[in-house]
DNA sequence: CTTAGTAGGCTTTTT
DNA sequence: GCCTACTAAG
């Protein structure tokens, strides 16, 4: 078969083993995605039928590219009817297809982590217990961490061992709060995250018919990430694949860094335990990496006492050794990245975009990017807040929730007074009180005011009416339109983006160009679905929506940039040049893992994970001091570097700091208290804030201009789903000679007919208002609008 | 009930 | 430094 010919010995043997269980350990850089993409490719020309194929991925992202690749081995006819997503993704779909027989309805919403954060604070508030004490996140965590396990609320109160944990750790009513949480996302008919991996392990559990005919139906099951699966996954591949033992899991548990999420680790160091007869393949040989960082990066994880024991190797050239910087500063830190890449840039070696900055947390992004913009350096940024996050677009998101689903009770406590309608915290406090007394969603109160005996003033009555009505005409309609044409109803009617008009600051701006790329994308949903004669309600376009958190799509004007994103993000990416930043202690490895040797081995893994996706060039830095919270911490180099065997490191001969590059005072010699590891704590340092405060010139001129106001003010442009901080930092464009002069007539494919008002620039792309007459006036970014000039 | 202003808290990583 | 949650005044 022609389509072997492109791998080596050890990928063709785990792609041609079909007959049994198989575990694939996939060293960094060793063509996993490849052997799973070429093994689906072989399971269809064997003659599988591809809806008959499951393959789980990690992210989004992930799936999106695989199913690419074999789209372009096996033709897209094909490909798409293959079963390929995240677990949350796929089991959702599941989930909805079988919602009656858990109690649920095909349409329930998916609860962020945010919806579940602010529905424990108001069972928290309910309880009268301190949300000091029972911080909504730690209660979550644990509530996560028990439905991850497969724990339910009646489990949990029956554990003498989690009571006991609770009492220890002085949150003793946990188990009574999770009772509530479960019970309320019932009564909205909403499941949060984790649910959509307990709720099919009880649909799985409880109804055999149903489990049989997933069985019968996924003919072979493809896992990649094995490392990172949790119990609850764990169990649904288990189920779904000990008949006839189709499974293929493909991992490296030296990359395995989602514990906190509660990824097991032991699931892909005892797959042989679970499925005796299973195969295991190792794939050793690196294909991206020097030999140099290659064995560097052995020679760290070999402190990891906790692994299967495998020889990484390259033959690719031996390389460079990993230089290791050491700054005084964080801004130092910045500044010195910086000038190497403009070297890089200068020296003709490397471009932008074959460059990326890792750190652990995404507030070090910050002072990278001050640094980068100083330099002149395209950078783009992943992380941060996601598209689907944002203010703006949640409200618009929470509108279309509570029409798809009125017993959404957090969708209708973010929108019921907003925007302002007279609704205030009491009146919504009673509202909900009243709901849990009476065991009905806030949205049955709403309908029945009289019937719950709701005590508020005929005033506030009629405004409570005055809301449910408009909803309810909202839920007609949703009958007749599509999602675009739903949406673009709601905005208008419920004025959603009136208070952005009331001037042209950049951030209202940039709402209303966010709000505006969703109806973009709501638009291009529409149509993809019209042509593949799917339905395109609101209902079905939400139901996409909510898992979408990804990184996304890599547009043109994204190109020749630097990338910066945490280490996590970054996991299954490679780059020429690589840079680690912030290795010092209680950062990398952070502060929260040093008490335990797990979380130790788990942070290792994640530099670990760092280092390997550097293909020719990687740098390490540690800052003697940061900061953090708005105060000076000071740290020592991270415990990590000194795993790495010093013969793959260059790094400067004396202590720290001692060989430093840049001038400074010699208040920090080697010999000061960053060195014994003395924490001071703010006050002002003469010597560090004469450096922290020295501003370059703020001139504004050249390329990274063009990228940081495209980023700050057109999402689009940058990668619609990501987008950290937005626009404060850049004003507004003057106007630039427009392709679209104004008097121009126009046609919109939506909005008919209209005469142009005005052109103007919103950062690097032109904009119109344009007066569709009856349509009324909008303003659209020429890029996405597809006009045509009458 | 709304808004503006201030005090306090917080920070790991993400489907 | 940033964001949120609370407080005081309209």
């Amino acid at each position: 078969m022609k389509l072997l010919e492109d791998l080596n010995d050890d990928q063709r043997a785990a792609v041609e083993f079909v007959d049994g269980a198989s575990l694939v350990i996939a060293g960094a850089g060793s063509g996993k995605t490849r052997v799973l993409t070429y093994k689906i490719a072989y399971l269809l020309k064997k003659g599988l039928a591809p809806s008959s194929i499951l393959a789980l991925t990690f992210t989004n992202k992930a799936a999106r590219e695989m199913k690419k690749r074999i789209a372009d081995m096996v033709g897209e006819r094909t490909a798409r009817y293959l079963w390929m997503g995240t677990f949350h993704a796929v089991f959702s779909r599941i989930l909805r297809a079988e919602a009656a027989h858990i109690g649920f309805s095909s349409h329930f919403t998916i609860y962020d982590s945010s919806d579940s954060g602010s529905l424990l604070k108001s069972i928290i508030k309910e309880m009268k217990l301190d949300d000091k004490q029972y911080r909504p996140g730690l209660v979550h965590s644990r509530i996560s961490a028990a439905k991850n396990n497969l724990i339910t609320p009646a489990a949990y109160s029956g554990s003498t061992d989690l009571l006991k944990s609770d009492n220890n750790a002085r949150v003793p009513r946990i188990h009574e709060i999770y009772h509530v949480y479960t019970e309320r996302c019932r009564m909205a008919d909403a499941m949060d995250f984790d649910d959509l991996l307990l709720q099919t392990n009880i649909l799985f559990r409880d109804h055999p018919e149903v489990l049989n005919k997933y069985r019968e139906h996924f003919q072979y099951i493809l896992v990649d990430e094995y490392q990172d699966t949790n119990y609850a996954q764990y169990l649904i591949v288990k189920k779904l694949s000990e008949q006839h033992q189709r499974i293929c899991v493909v991992g490296d548990d030296a990359q395995s860094i989602y514990s906190f999420r509660g990824a097991n680790i032991d699931n892909i160091l005892q797959f042989k335990n679970n499925y005796s007869s299973a195969q295991v393949f190792k794939l050793e040989q690196n294909y991206r990496s020097t030999q140099t960082i290659v064995n560097a990066a052995n020679s760290l994880i070999d402190k990891n006492a906790h692994q299967i024991r495998k020889k990484v190797f390259s033959e690719k050239a031996k390389g460079q050794k990993i230089k290791v910087l050491q700054v005084y500063s964080d801004i130092e830190e910045g500044q010195v990245i910086a000038n190497h890449i403009a070297d890089f840039k200068h020296l003709d070696e490397y471009d932008y975009q074959d460059i990326a900055v890792l750190y652990r947390t995404n507030a070090q992004s910050r002072v990278m990017e001050d640094q980068l913009r100083k330099n002149y350096i395209p950078y783009r940024i992943y992380g941060g807040l996601s598209f689907y996050q944002r203010k703006e677009i949640k409200d618009v998101i929470a509108y279309g929730r509570l029409i798809v689903n009125p017993n959404d009770e957090e969708a209708l406590k973010r929108i019921i007074n907003y925007p302002a309608r007279g609704i205030g915290d009491t009146t919504l406090n009673k509202l909900l009180e009243c709901a849990a007394l009476h065991a009905v969603s806030a949205w049955e109160v709403l309908n029945q005011p009289l019937q719950y005996n709701l005590a508020v003033n005929a005033g506030t009555a009629k405004k409570l009416t005055g809301f449910a009505d408009m909803m309810k005409v909202f839920m007609a309609q949703a009958e007749v339109l599509n999602a675009y044409e739903l949406t673009g109803l709601v905005i208008k009617s419920t004025g959603l983006l009136s208070d952005t008009y009331v001037d042209r600051s950049p951030e209202n701006l940039s709402r209303q160009e966010n709000v505006q790329e969703l109806l973009n994308a709501i638009h291009e949903f529409c149509e993809t679905r019209a042509d593949a004669d799917e339905p395109a309600q609101l209902t079905d376009f939400l139901s996409e929506v909510s898992l979408l958190t990804d990184q996304d799509t890599d547009k043109e004007s994204e190109k020749d940039k630097v990338t910066l994103m945490t280490v996590h993000a970054a996991k299954g990416l490679e780059f020429k040049v690589v840079f680690v930043v912030g290795m010092e202690e209680e950062l990398f490895p952070s502060l929260f893992s040093m008490e335990s040797p797990r979380e130790l081995e788990e942070e290792r893994r994640l530099f670990y994970v760092a280092i390997t996706r550097a293909e020719e060039r990687c740098f390490i830095s540690y800052a003697k001091s940061r900061f953090k919270n708005g105060q000076i911490h000071f740290a020592n180099p991270s415990r990590f570097i000194k795993d790495i065997d010093p013969v793959y490191l260059d790094q400067p001969a004396e202590s720290p700091f001692a060989g430093r590059t840049t001038v400074f005072d010699d208040d920090f010699g080697p010999d000061s208290g960053f060195n014994q590891g003395l924490k001071l704590q703010g006050g002002p340092f003469p010597s560090f804030g004469r450096l922290s405060r020295k501003e370059p010139p703020a001139s504004q001129s050249s390329s990274w201009k063009d990228a940081a106001q495209e980023r700050a003010l057109n999402p689009a442009s940058v990668n619609p789903k990501k987008l950290t901080k937005l626009s404060r930092r850049q004003g507004d464009t003057p106007a630039a000679a427009s392709s679209l002069p104004v008097g121009a007539k126009v046609r919109h494919q939506l909005f008919g007919e209209g005469v142009v008002l005005a052109v103007s620039m919103a950062g690097a792309n032109e904009k119109a208002e344009i007066d569709f007459g009856s349509k009324g006036v909008k303003t659209l970014l020429l890029k996405f609008a597809k006009l045509e000039i009458l």
